[in-house]
DNA sequence: CTAGGGTTAG
């Protein structure tokens, strides 16, 4: 089973388990089940590892340190935290593994303050943390956008002096990223002095994100002159980054120098350059590109064509993509409502209300925007039209003032961006209630000038919300950054880093 | 003789 384990992940270990337990002789033992439940952790094979845990109860091997830990990391793979938590409190003496794999469970789900609190936990049960543990934390703060605690945390790793090894650099460069310091980023990455792949894909994305393209493809050239070779996922990151800046010709180099290098391009890599073809409105060229795909192109690209077809009042090439969408996730919310969208675009109000009614019928409600903000090195969660938060009064004034003054500053909503069947006065009431207006909001409400207003969102930004938050930066002179689904957007002075292309 | 926790993804 190890040997199997040093070679690409397959079954066979679990194969060999099966046969063991089923010829009852030998009798497994604690390192058979942490090999076992090792491959079913890589596989995320769920069921197969339930059995290996009852087999552990039953052979009274489950209180052995290493089996635990095995079982909780395996269930934290699964993404089944509840069932990691349930292992975890039956540790009686909790090594740094066992935390680590917790808190790296917590992280994976994006529970940043759930990760926060058990690293800090450990330390008052007096477990020393180590790199791998510091890994799992700053990249929660990362999944999260908490740059307070994750500045907090870099301080912690010199001060305690953890080794700053390579995982740790590169867990740094991905948290200063995915918070919007990608100078900071930039500087940690120099100081690495043996980058690996991972690191240079790290900051090639974190340039991509944050809009810096020319700087991604600088990046990666310089990671072809030090001799690593980029795997699938450095590609990914260049390819995003054509897209995002609307690089074509470089976006088709990049493409055509990775199939040179023998990497077979995954969906990912097909859904980057369809989506560097469909924003920079090459419709036809973006079809025709989906047709050539040798795999069944995923929901997301059939998105990315229904967007640009919106984007440009088109309908040439709505039929088949809007067909297939709706086949591949008929429970999508976000597919019904694109389509209503698009359909709207092109004056097709028949096609437009077959299209609501249908999603009504099958009583399919909307993912709710939701937006987060650090305060006081706590994550506050707003979700669009609801005011649940313990400040939501004071919270509402402020959004009383702002959108008073961004009113006389002569802003004129876009009440095209809401769907309800309901009056214009509902719908600018509605667009203030967005998930990333209640946040700003309370960022206003919570700290004052020269502090950065950070935003994380779960979706994309609407277009009213990018020019209220424009305007916002302008008239009360705030810096205001918006992580999206996709990328950064930077509000200084009325303007934003995006250049209003996103 | 062999065992547990780590970063990148449209």
């Amino acid at each position: 089973m190890r040997g199997f384990l040093a070679q690409d992940p397959s079954q066979e270990p679990v194969i060999l388990f099966r046969k063991l337990v089923r010829d009852k002789f030998p009798k497994p033992n604690s390192f058979t089940l942490a090999f076992v439940l090792k491959c079913c952790s890589i596989l995320v094979a769920f069921k197969e590892g339930r059995q290996v845990h009852k087999h552990a109860i039953a052979s009274g091997l489950v209180g052995n340190t290493f089996v635990q830990t095995s079982l909780l990391n395996f269930y934290t793979k699964c993404e089944k935290m509840e069932l990691g938590r349930q292992v975890f409190e039956e540790i009686t003496d909790k090594s740094v593994a066992a935390w680590s794999a917790v808190i790296g469970g917590c992280s994976r789900v994006g529970m940043v303050n759930e990760a926060m609190e058990l690293f800090r936990e450990m330390q008052r049960t007096g477990v020393k943390p180590d790199e791998r543990t510091v890994v799992s934390v700053v990249s929660a703060c990362a999944v999260s956008g908490a740059l307070d605690l994750g500045r907090w945390l870099h301080a912690f790793i010199d001060k305690k002096a953890i080794k700053n090894d390579l995982r740790v650099s590169t867990a740094l460069v991905n948290m200063y990223s995915k918070c919007g310091c990608i100078e900071k980023a930039r500087e940690i990455f120099e100081t690495i002095p043996f980058k690996d792949a991972k690191a240079w894909t790290t900051m090639i994305m974190g340039f991509a994100i944050n809009g810096l393209s020319e700087e991604a493809l600088n990046t990666f050239g310089r990671m072809a002159e030090a001799g690593v070779e980029p795997n699938n996922v450095t590609f990914i990151g260049v390819l995003s980054a054509c897209a995002h800046g609307g690089l074509i010709s470089e976006g088709k180099k990049c493409w055509s120098g990775m199939l040179d290098s023998g990497i077979e391009p995954s969906m990912e890599h097909y859904g980057s350059m369809v989506d560097l073809l469909c924003r920079t409105n090459q419709i036809a060229e973006a079809y025709e590109f989906v047709e050539s795909m040798p795999i069944a192109p995923n929901p997301a690209i059939w998105r990315i064509i229904l967007v640009c077809c919106k984007n440009n009042k088109m309908m040439d090439y709505v039929e088949v993509p809007a067909k297939q969408l709706l086949a591949l996730e008929p429970l999508n919310a976000e597919n019904y409502i694109l389509l209503s969208r698009l359909y709207a675009s092109c004056s097709k109000w028949g096609k437009m209300s077959d299209v609501r009614r249908q999603m009504r019928d099958r009583g399919i409600k909307a993912v709710p925007g939701c937006s987060a903000i650090e305060i006081e090195g706590h994550m506050h969660e707003f979700v669009m039209g609801k005011w649940s938060h313990p400040e939501a009064k004071d919270i509402r004034e402020v959004i009383l003032e702002v959108s008073e003054r961004v009113h006389e500053f002569g802003h004129q909503p876009w009440i095209a961006a809401i769907l309800q069947n309901v009056g214009d006065a509902e719908k600018q009431e509605a667009l203030w209630e967005h998930s990333e207006r209640l946040a700003i909001a309370y960022g206003l409400l919570k700290t004052k000038a020269p502090v950065v207003i950070r935003v994380v969102k779960n979706l994309r930004v609407c277009v009213d919300c990018h020019e209220v938050t424009k305007t916002i930066s302008r008239l009360y002179d705030r810096e205001i950054v918006v992580r999206d689904r996709v990328r950064f957007h930077k509000f200084v002075d009325g303007a934003c880093s995006c250049r209003d292309f996103w």
